[in-house]
This record gives structure tokens, sequence and C-alpha cells, in this order.
RNA sequence: GCCCCGAUGGCGGAAUUGGUAGACGCGCCAGACUCAAAAUCUGGUAUUCGCAAGGAUGUGCAGGUUCGAUUCCUGUUCGGGGCACCA
């Protein structure tokens, strides 16, 4: 028994890399061995923390702030692997480090709880999802614990709770009753764009879904309650429009882009097709000129803004018309209605003569001269009306085959090409020829106009497209087009084009674009599309909307309309709560859950919204919640957000590189345009880290039969080995014969057995098969099925594996937890290894092996302090000049 | 397909500004201690030729810039992430 009295309460391994923290603070105590106990050191430290709330932050302090935030994690049922804390650690040790450097750190943590797996497990087996997620929380606390992080948990958020999501849903109306106002560039107040109306209609703020609406203040005057409501919404950053969403008949039920695997329903392999539907958007395309110039203002790797960059997709150039060319005034339907890919949603549109023109987006103008053919998206609002008939049933069946097809395959299937030809022409607008227009899915509705003008001599796409479909190419770039491949580069001079020939290709853009003037005009255009913001689920945040006479009404609206004599039984206030339910099945007409259930949908003043928020509503704010978790008044006091500002740093991974980080940079600027705070950025710096992957382990297998039975047995072989069995061989004094072919075989979880050459013995594959569940009556019949390669040096038969690094995952079977590690090693050990594992923005795969170095490291480096003869021998006195001397040059060779 | 990132011994990685490639750790080999084992300590360990001294090769691949390239440039291959309803 050794009693410790030295007064070290923070110990600290600084390296010119990371700074470990090792957990030992604790106050006078005794040890009762003199080994390195991490279970005991620990244990004291973490009572100690709890006991005495020691990483409690205070919104009142006159040190500096600084708010360091992990990405908070989705509490899944397979609770945290290895990889999740790597970030949390790495954020850990520097919170820690600024905490000792004087400052007020807010290090929280919280949990993203709405999602749709938790609600597919409760279609599964019955089991709410709050239920499920309460649960998964749990655990994940406890392991977050474990690790030994100084998060302030006290100050813990949680999506799914309403209290939380009553913010969520207050912010989604404050989006509603807002808009954009584009002289100024700023959110503003839906009243203030009411007033203007009421003055002088909408001359000086174009709609921003409809460039041609124009109204004066008498006719907004005279419009209808529905007609002001629906001119509003289209200038509403949160709106309602129209989108595009998989549907499986089958199921019943809306399907998310993860649910729908090689065309067919994830669960159970029903086909499924695009539907339109209304759905809710949140206007951020308005933002996107803010959103890209402040990039340069923040501390992110250039390669994340780069993506975020590219994914606000800025390009300059012109929208150009082009005239119908109507064979003969027959074929013009003077009330064609616009059939799309889903008629049933769509407003119709009726097409007259007086719009007969196709607009087009290019960024190249000069090259106007080598249009052959346009193209339109098959969601394009006058395909119905311009096709011949002739062509018509053609373009059916190309629009069906269009519909099952995703996006991503739309436009990444080069190899492919489809296409349909419409029958009809537009006029070229400074030759006057004829340009047939054809249909093909590699155009795309929601980007430009839904059109392009096909150039085949200079864009890979269009030549191809060309090519399949025999249409003539024109050359205007001279002898760089060789016929084989287009001229897609920017340098050269153009040919063949007239009034262009022998310009440059910036000079003929220039003087194209003012031969276009009459026909076109200058545009930016942004690959940014208007955020969806509705699920047809129901583990998501309710919409605060209510739909009286079939207009949607903010519930902060409703309360102030209904008549004050005519008292309603419905509480109209925020939150507006989840309905717990028994059944998660779908609503009618791909509906979410919420729709079966009438006693909430219907409500004194009219029906509910019945989608529900997607995954990134609630972490879209977060990080403001944190300042000030339990404020009942508002999302988060103005003084709080006001001291603690923006993250200083945000820790997580490149996965949410467009995504997350996009949607939370939207809604901090309309908060701040709004006045609710005082920054427009959330997240000054940015550290992404890399992921821990996972190694699977795999063999090869095939079928054989034996000869008298017919029986059909799988064997499982060393890796590469099969090929050996081409004939009929004898195993166990059967007969057999292969059938053709091996397959990999997974073996799942063997990373947990599996030797440093890869092999596998006979031993530890009992092992694994008990571990995997296996009876212990079918252990021999299994073996027994494993043709072995060799015996290792101990005399064992094993079997040669073959290993892959993969994403580490359930579904994957090569997930390590931390727990076994901690419990194990212990938490500094744990923690000291995952820095120890490289560059912390760097993928690397997970090896348990690898610890036991940096456990033999803090066991040596206790060892420094804690002697097995002498006991503890530190004490306080002054260091000799000679003890300093080392000291610090220690410090300069690893700083 | 498009965008972003990466590739160095048996393994994770180091070399941060273009200047001795392989720090540190794992693994492996040998030795000390021990009746033995564990723990601990010491030494060795890129490949290749050589008994040795020493030599040659070497940072995914092919080129280029430079007195000099893991580092900069071009092309290419492979792996990872994202591509708008997984989170």
């Amino acid at each position: 028994m050794y009693k410790f009295e030295g007064n070290i309460n923070n110990i600290f391994i600084i390296s010119s890399k990371s700074i470990f923290f090792i957990l030992t603070q604790t106050e006078e105590g005794t040890f009762n061995t003199m080994e390195y106990n991490f279970a005991d050191i620990e244990g004291r430290a973490k009572e100690k923390w709890a006991k005495e709330k020691v990483y409690k932050v205070s919104n009142e302090s006159n040190k500096e702030k600084f708010y360091i935030l992990d990405m908070f994690p989705y509490p899944s049922g397979a609770g945290l692997h290895v990889g999740h804390p790597l970030g949390y650690i790495a954020s850990d040790i520097y919170a820690r480090y600024k905490r000792l450097k004087g400052y007020n750190v807010l290090h929280p943590m919280g949990f993203d709880a709405f999602g749709l797996p938790a609600e597919q497990y409760a279609l599964e087996t019955g089991q709410h999802p709050a239920v499920t997620t309460e649960k998964n929380i749990k655990r994940y606390r406890e392991q977050l614990d474990h690790i030994g992080f100084c998060y302030d948990w006290d100050r813990q958020v949680q999506t799914s709770d309403p209290k939380y999501y009553k913010w969520t849903q207050w912010i989604f109306l404050q989006l509603f009753n807002s808009w954009y106002d584009r002289t100024e560039n700023k959110t503003k107040p839906i009243n203030v764009l009411i007033d203007f109306f009421i003055k002088e209609g909408n001359k000086n703020h174009p709609c921003p879904d409809n460039d041609l609406l124009l109204f004066d203040d008498t006719t907004w005057a005279n419009y209808t309650e529905k007609e002001k409501r629906d001119t509003l919404m289209q200038y509403r950053i949160a709106y309602q429009g129209y989108a595009e969403v998989w549907w499986c008949q089958n199921l019943g039920t809306v399907l998310a882009n993860d649910e729908v695997v090689n065309g067919v329903s994830e669960r159970g392999g029903f086909p499924v097709e695009k539907k339109n539907m209304r759905q809710w958007f949140l206007r951020i395309t308005e933002y996107a000129e803010r959103l890209l110039n402040s990039l340069d203002k923040l501390e992110w790797s250039e390669a994340m803004k780069e993506m975020q960059r590219n994914w606000i997709g800025k390009s300059n150039g012109m929208e150009i018309k082009f005239q119908i060319a109507f064979n003969n005034e027959t074929e013009f339907d003077e009330n064609i209605q616009i059939e799309n890919l889903d008629n049933n949603n769509i407003e119709k549109k009726i097409v007259t003569k007086n719009t007969p023109e196709i607009k087009v987006f290019t960024t190249r103008p000069d090259t106007i001269m080598g249009v052959d053919f346009m193209v339109l998206a098959p969601e394009h609002e006058l395909l119905a009306a311009i096709t011949t008939n002739e062509h018509k049933s053609d373009l059916n069946d190309y629009i069906q085959y269009v519909k099952s097809r995703s996006e991503r395959e739309r436009i990444s299937d080069v190899k492919q090409i489809t296409g349909c030809f419409t029958g009809n022409y537009v006029i070229h607008p400074l030759t006057h020829k004829k340009i047939p227009v054809w249909v093909s899915e590699y155009v795309l509705a929601g980007y430009g106009t839904g059109a392009i003008m096909g150039v085949p001599c200079g864009d890979d796409r269009d030549h191809a497209f060309a090519k399949f479909f025999k249409i003539p190419i024109t050359n205007i770039f001279g002898i760089k087009y060789t016929g084989e491949k287009a001229y897609s580069e920017k340098t050269g001079t153009i040919n063949n084009s007239g009034i262009l020939d022998g310009m440059s290709i910036q000079e003929a853009g220039i003087a194209a674009m003012k031969a276009l003037s009459k026909v076109g005009q200058k545009k930016t255009n942004y690959k940014l599309r208007d955020a969806g913001f509705s699920r047809q689920r129901y583990w998501g945040e309710p919409f605060p909307i209510i739909y009286h006479d079939g207009i949607p009404y903010g519930i902060d609206e409703i309360a102030e309309i209904i008549p004050q004599n005519n008292k309603s039984e419905t509480d109209f206030s925020l939150p507006v709560e989840l309905p717990m339910v028994k059944q998660y099945k779908p609503g009618p007409d791909g509906q979410g859950p919420l729709a079966n259930i009438t006693d909430w949908v219907n409500t004194d003043y009219g029906t509910r919204e019945t989608n529900t928020m997607p995954g990134y509503a609630g972490s879209s704010w977060y990080f403001l919640r944190y300042m000030d978790p339990n404020n009942s008044h508002v999302f988060a006091d103005r003084k709080a957000t006001d001291y603690w500002q923006q993250v200083d740093l945000y820790v997580g991974g490149t996965e949410h590189a467009v995504g997350h980080l996009l949607y939370s940079r939207m809604w901090t600027k309309a908060l701040y345009d709004l006045g609710h705070i005082g920054f427009e950025e959330p997240f000054k710096k940015l550290l992404n880290q890399g992921m821990i992957q996972g190694k699977s382990f795999f063999t090869d297998s095939f079928y054989a039969f034996e000869e008298e039975t017919n029986e059909k047995v799988l064997f499982l072989i060393s890796h590469g080995r099969a090929i050996n069995f081409e004939k009929p061989f004898v195993w166990n004094d059967k007969k057999y014969k292969k059938s053709p072919g091996s397959n990999e075989f997974r073996l799942r979880n063997a990373h947990f057995f599996v030797d440093a050459k890869g092999r596998l013995t006979k031993t530890s594959f009992k092992d694994l098969i008990l571990f995997e569940g296996a009876k212990e009556s079918e252990v021999d019949y299994l073996l027994n099925l494993v043709i072995w390669n060799g015996k290792t040096e101990d005399d064992e038969w094993y079997i040669l594996c073959n290993s892959e690094i993969e994403k580490m995952s359930k579904s994957k079977h090569n997930v390590v937890t931390p727990d076994d590690i901690v419990n194990d090693f212990g938490a500094d050990t744990f923690r000291m290894y995952e820095m120890f594992l490289g560059p912390i923005e760097m993928s690397k795969p997970w090896d348990t092996k690898g610890i036991e170095g940096v456990h033999r490291f803090l066991k040596k480096f206790w060892r420094q302090f804690f002697d097995e003869q002498k006991g503890w021998v530190i004490n306080n006195e002054a260091p000799t000049n000679e003890e300093l001397r080392v000291l610090h040059k220690t410090i300069k060779k690893n700083w």
C-alpha cells in the first residue's frame, strides 16, 4: 500500500503532434498497487468529475470564451464503434488544453435523435422509435462516459425532445414568415413584402419562383385570400412546391434514396418509380452568392471549401430563347395540357402561341453556330405540347423508362446513350435554320432551364449523343476538332461561324452575346437547388402548419385568425408534439404515417400538415441551443449567443461536407438577417477527421454435391485455393463433385480471431462460430466443411483468409467497440492509441494488436513516478538546474 | 460519370519550408533475467548482392522541372468520401 502525497493534478505529455491528457487528476489518495492500475485511477477521476461537476460551464465568466464542438452522433442501435470517438478525443484534448490555458471552454455533446433507421426498426419490431432512441442514447452515453470526455452533460441536447424541437419548429415559422429581399441581400419578415405589394405591387421585387409574374397594387388588392397566400408562397424562404420522390407501390410508401438499391426497394425488392409530390422547400438558392462569398472568411480546408463551391456551382452564361418551328398549324394544339412525369399534382399550364419558345442556358455562347440539336429534360413543361403525334408513343415509352432511373444514373451512365426525338424543331436565332428538338435523361429539369443547346463538336456529352443518333455535326473549331472527340478546351479560334469567324473563344463569347441580345440575356446560374424539407415519415419534427380552407397557415397565424368568441379546444401553441402511435404504416397516397391519426390531423380550425421535417432540420441549429439549452422562452438567450458567438473549432467527418454544413450556414444567415443572432457564419474553423476503417476477412467458398445422396454442401477453403478442387474429390470418406465457380465468403467478426498472418486456426474457427451463435452440437459438422490449408508451427490446422479494408459498420460485421478496449487497457491507452494511429484527417484501418505498445508506454510512464522499490518517487523539492535543463530541452525537442 | 482526398518497410506511420527516406510504435528475430512462463530490460530488423568492409535499388505507375523531388508540375492506376430523402 503506497500513500500518494504528490499534488500533481494534470500530467501532460506534449509532443509536436498532439497533447495527451492523462486522467490522473486526483487529490491525495492511496494506491493499493504499485502497478499502473488504470481502472483505479480512471475510476477515481470520473467519480470526482461527476460528483463535483468539474466540467460544468457557466455563461457568466470574465475569461475569454472558446467554443469547441463535435458533430453530434445519430444514436444507432449498433452503438459507438472505435471510429466514432476519433474526432471526439481530438476535440477533448484541445478543449482541456484551452481550459488550462485559461479560457472558458464550451464543449458540449448531444444527439441527433430523429432519423430513418429508428422508424425502420419500429416498422420491423413494433417498438416505438422514442423507446429505442432513448435506449440507444443511454448506451451511447455510457460508452462516451467510459472514454472520459470533459463534456458538460447538463447542456446535452436531443433533437427529438419536444423542448428542443419546439424551437426547430419556431425557426421554421421564422423562415415561413420571411422572404429574401434581393435588393438588400437580406432575409426580411413577410409583412415587409406585403406592404410593398399593397403600395406598388411586385415590380421592384420580382418573384423568385416565376420571373413572369407581375402585378400592381390594384391587382393585389383585388386578389382573394387564397390568391394572396399563393403569391406569397412563391416568395417565402420556407415554401411549398413540387418534387419527385421514389414511390414504391407495393410498400405503399415513399422511399429514401438509401432504400432504393439497383432500381428496386431494398426491403422486398419491389419496383419503384418517381412520383411528383407537393413538398416543403427551403429557398437556399437565394443565399447562393453569400454562401459562396463568405467561404473566404472561414478557416476550413481548401478541399472542403472547394466541395461547397462545386455544390453551389456558380456559372456565368447566357439564357437564349429559341422559337419553336411548328411544322404546320395543326400540330400545335392551342389547348393542350402539359403532361409531365406525373400529371396529378402539377398545376396545369396552357401552352398558347404566345409562348412558343424554349429557353436554354449555356456557358458557351461562343459556340452558338455549332448548335446542331436541342435537348429537353424529360420533365420539361413544353415537352408534351411540342411532341408531334407521330412521336407521342415513343415519348411516352421513353418517359416511362426515365421514371425508373435515379438522377445519379441519368447523369453518370455516359456509355449508355438514350433519348427520343420529339418530331419538332426550333429556329436557330442567327441562322434561322431548323434545329431538331430531342429529349434525353442527361438533361435535368432542376438545372438551368431544363433544356440545352447541343453543340456536339464542343461538348463530350453532346458529341456522344449526336454520334449515337446520327445527327450531323457542324465543326466550328477547324482542325482542333478531329471528328472523333469533342474539343472542349477554351483556347483557340472559332471557325465556320459567320460573324464570329477568326475570333478567339473569349472574343467570340462577347460578340455572340451582343448578337444574341434580342433573344437572350446574361445569366448567372447555380447548380445549388432549393432544399427539400418534407419527409413522408413519422420520426421527425411535425410541421407547425395547419391548412385552413386548403391554405397553409403557420400555427402562430391560426391562433390570430380564430374569432375571439369561438373558443378552440385545440392547442395552437408550440411545440406541435409528435403524437404517439402504435403503427408506423404509411398513410394513403404516399402520405406519411401521421395522416392515419385523424384525431391529430383534424383540429378545430383546419387540418394539420402530415409531413415531417428531414434529418437536417434539428442539426442545422443545434450549436446555438448548447449555449442556452434549457431556455423555454427563446431558442437561446441573445446574451448567451452574443457571449459564445461562433463555434471556434468544429470537428467532424467530410461526409457532411455539403449537406449539414451548408444548411447550417444558411440557417445562421437567416437568423442573423432577422436579428436573432449577431453572427452569420456558424463554424469558424473546421477540422475533418478521417474515418477509421475496419478489416474484414474472407475465404473462398464453393458448393459441392455428395455423390450418393446428391446433398448440396458449402465448403470453405483458403483464399485462392478453390480452383484445386475442379476434379471430384473425397472428403471425410465421402465423394464430392464441385459445382462450377467459387465465391468470396465473408467471415463475420473474424477480425477478433484471425492471427497476424491471416490464418484462422481450427481452435479459433471454433471460437468464431460459437461467437456467431452456432450450437455446440453443430460445431463438428461445421468444422468438417472447412478444407484446411496446412498446419501452423504449433501443429494446428489452419485456413488462410483474405482481408479487405472497408468502412467499419454493423452490416459488414467488422465492428470493434471502444468498450472492450477501455475495459482491457483503460481510457488513456485507448485515447492515446487513437491519436497515435496517424494524422487526424486521414482514414486508417483499425488494428487492435497495435494497442499493446501504447499501453506499455503508459506503464513505463507510470514507473517514472512510481518505483517498485521506493514507491512514489516525486516530491515538492525545487528542481536543480540540471533537471530544469533536461526539462526544457525536452519541451523544446517535442514541441 | 463528376467533385474532393489519399498511396512511403511485414503493419500504422515520420520526414511540416525541395536537402542523410523509413523517427516512434506494432510485429518479427536474437539475447539478459527466470526452474519455467508472464512482465521487464538490451540489441537487430526497407529490399538486394556480399563472409565482411562495402555496393546497388527504393516513397503506386510513366514522364517533366531542379545541382538535388516522398515533397513541385503533367498524365495515369488503384483505394476512400460525397453527388441533393442514410446520418
